[in-house]
DNA sequence: ATCATAGTCGTCTCCCTGACGATAAACACT
DNA sequence: AGTGTTTATCGTCAGGGAGACGACTATGAT
């Protein structure tokens, strides 16, 4: 028995995407340069329509694909390929989001190392790494001096909370390590922490407790110097993902 | 400019609701009896389509109230009125999830004290608090001998996403005190724990976590002896929402 | 050679937790 | 009235983890 397609309104469902990747001592996302109506010229978050066979995370990985060129980890096979975290963000419906339709957002969040350059459909110049606390501010001014209006949409607020989901997240899992390359140090982790919490972490204190932390990180035997200074020995992200007890993030 | 509708497929979105309570030293939730095709007679959350002119939670609260008579917990003003806790959960869009259409749902998590009794469009036979673990069972038979079918679509895995959640929740968040009452007993908040967890504490232990973390519990200056031995200092939910350090869950 | 930089190992103290003894205040019996 | 049971509440003690920070190591830059 075939259901009655007048008993419910319709709704176009698309999937947002909050790529977060930590460049040059800062968290940076994603964004894109709008080409048409509404917000035309403005930033916004990467996305599209859900297509019709398509899973939501099956969509959100696509668009990530895309984007970034970036293939997403397969969580049954831990931490070799170059792939980055996908995860379900929350999604975002009210009226009136978009002034064209009733649109759903299913926003994801993935975490990135870092990357050479973004490509949107092949053109630069329409996408770029933006540091968040330039895309979430205000009426302000980027570094070349050019405008940064509020980002399109909810897209602010989706961004915050992807943002806020990260932070919290690296507490209590190994999540950190999806922003490193698959050989790191234990330096360039804690860099990682202090990018996304925005505080400096006492290096003593961070070695003592990922070293400590059984099937968080596994040595690789290599060194490396690349940071400068004494080498430093090259890990890859264990086979853990919980944290316990958590890393704690200093007070305000 | 209006936009073109074909260049989307068309979605039917609604919210279904994992709606949590302990009763009798168990972790419940709300079950509704399905009364059509397909799925028809089988068990399935509450929940239903959102309209037009309404916002995501909105429509949550809206399905919340329609079921249960619960209205929702302003959560800028805390803690006085009978509310329950409404949070979005998760959304599940799988192609095929509901055999008739595209559906996407946005499940929405609800956490409420113990209540009189559940109530379904008046009917109260379609609709019943149930275990989760028994909700849970495959191929099982509940109390009364009737057969426990797994939970209609895959509603399964969102009410397992849900109680998840409310695990982890009451670790870090003051959570759990929205299973209790408006003013309750140390030992009332820590039969929550017991109940969610699925596991024993120390009542000494966590007397003193309780009353030693700042602004969670605030004494109201009343005594009961409702839980029998003797009376208990009775206490309102303080301002904190967070937890900080957290409330351990004891091992495996 | 000296300095700057980054990594690594230790130490000390404080706080929180788990384990558990002890006491208090109600009720249900006899 | 006394005794047992139940629940609440306070105290004590040992161990683990985290913050603060000293000390030493191994590179490259000047």
């Amino acid at each position: 028995m075939p259901y009655d397609p007048s008993a419910f309104p319709p709704f176009a469902v698309t999937v947002d995407l909050v790529v977060l990747t930590v460049r040059r001592h800062s968290l940076c996302a994603l964004a894109v340069r709008r080409g048409e109506s509404p917000f035309q010229g403005r930033w916004a978050l990467p996305g599209g329509f859900v297509r019709a066979d398509e899973d939501l995370a099956q969509a959100a990985a696509r668009e990530l694909a895309e984007e970034t060129g970036l293939s997403v980890h397969d969580p049954a096979a831990p931490a070799q390929d170059n792939g980055a975290h996908l995860e379900q963000l929350a999604t975002y419906g009210d009226p009136g989001r978009d002034p064209r339709m009733r649109v759903v957002s299913v926003a994801h969040l993935a975490l990135a190392p870092d990357l050479p350059a973004p490509r949107a459909g092949g053109d630069a110049s329409n996408a770029r790494w933006a540091p968040v606390e330039e895309l979430l501010r205000q009426d302000d001014y980027g570094r070349d001096g050019e405008p940064v209006a509020p980002l399109a949409f909810d897209h602010a607020r989706i961004l915050s909370d992807g943002v806020e989901r990260a932070r919290s997240k690296i507490e209590y899992s190994s999540l950190a390590t999806a922003f490193c390359p698959p050989e790191f140090t234990v330096g360039e982790l804690r860099r990682v922490y202090e990018a996304v919490w925005g505080v400096a972490l006492d290096p003593r204190n961070f070695h003592r407790k990922v070293t400590g932390t059984p099937g968080f990180l596994v040595p690789t035997g290599g060194t490396t110097t690349r940071q400068g200074g004494r080498p430093a020995q090259l890990f890859r992200a264990g086979g853990a993902t919980l944290l316990n007890p958590p890393m704690l993030r200093p007070e305000v």
